[in-house]
DNA sequence: ACCTGAACACCGTTCAAGT
DNA sequence: ACCTGAACACCGTTCAAGT
């Protein structure tokens, strides 16, 4: 079920929720925290009460962008599932999520910071990306490529850590780098090789 | 050489800069960043005019903390160097330095943060900690113990993510679920197992 | 030579007045 | 119903006045 019925709203005030929610978008994207109430509602073309009479406050507006992305992970999720090789599907499934995310700093905080949003708001989101992470996992767990004890919060654990490479050393290679040392990490530890399938 | 030599100052000037230092200590390991300038002059009984006239801003305040711990980090570096396993050189190098700055908020913004310190100031404790890690790394290669393709930036790499775990995901499991992860990423790669010494 | 704290700047948030 | 922006609160930083 959709979240929860839009209520019916004066033409002006929803499309003064759309501007905002674009201009939000933009400025957290590119600016992250940064990014001050005052120029949204400027770009937006409202003003600061307007801003603050569809959201709250500051995280609240953050957490309905970081909404939007969980629901871009989902798809990334579902999709690295029709991936073959259960390790590749482990690695494509983190390469992506992350590729997209490096153009908006605004994720990047919200994703290492976890419990400072209102997380209540996208806990449906949260929850659809777990269960099909969980799925790529226990795929990758059958087939016995990943350790035995790697689970979906060691994801969240890596995620955060990657995050912060992305955020704090921006730039490609060093959390390109830091992803390859981490998806060595997970992998199943030297066992005596059985291949007799 | 050390750093420069202390001018001589009044006396009660020079104790109120110890006073602002053992402030400083005290409030930004307990709340990180959110310690406030106000509070800290305070805490150490002095105008908020005295501790500018001591530190630039914030961050210079901030910068004084963490050359400390670095030096703390040189120690235990020089401490690892005496473990006969090179692997085991790695983590203990790896698990104290994090262990100690546990209880230092403040340090573990600095850490992840990297650039958006003085970063001149403190460039000497900083290539101290980076010549005595990279012995430690270079005696792991040369037992084979490490890919071989790891380098002392990718310890700068990993200590940004487990300290982000650190700071975003307090208490002690989750970090050192990350650092186990992360040992096991950076082992040597699963190769033909030669052990004809 | 050094200290102090009132005052300023900046930015998140509120609310009285408007349509 | 909804919009607006002046005003407030908070905190980093400065500077004129003091000793």
């Amino acid at each position: 079920m959709p979240p929860i019925a839009e209520k019916p709203r004066r033409a002006d005030a929803r499309r003064n929720r759309e501007r905002i929610l674009a201009a939000g978008r933009e400025l957290f994207a590119k600016r992250g925290t940064d990014a001050q109430m005052d120029e949204i509602a400027t770009e937006a073309g409202v003003g600061i009460g307007t801003l603050y009479r569809n959201f709250p406050d500051k995280q609240a507006l953050l957490t309905e962008m970081v909404r939007a992305r969980f629901l871009e992970f989902v798809q990334f999720a579902t999709a690295a599932e029709q991936i073959e090789d259960p390790l590749e599907a482990i690695e494509v499934l983190l390469g992506d999520s992350l590729a997209v995310i490096e153009g908006d700093v605004g994720f990047q905080v919200a994703m290492m910071g976890g419990q400072e949003l209102e997380s209540e708001g996208i806990a449906a989101e949260k929850d659809a990306f777990a269960t099909a992470a969980t799925r790529i996992i226990e795929r990758a767990h059958a087939a016995g490529v990943v350790r035995g004890d790697l689970t979906f919060d060691d994801f969240t654990i890596l995620l955060c850590g990657l995050t912060s490479t992305m955020y704090f050393k921006p730039g490609r290679a060093d959390w390109r780098r830091h992803l390859e040392l981490v998806l060595n990490g997970i992998r199943a530890l030297p066992t005596p090789d059985r291949r007799h399938l």
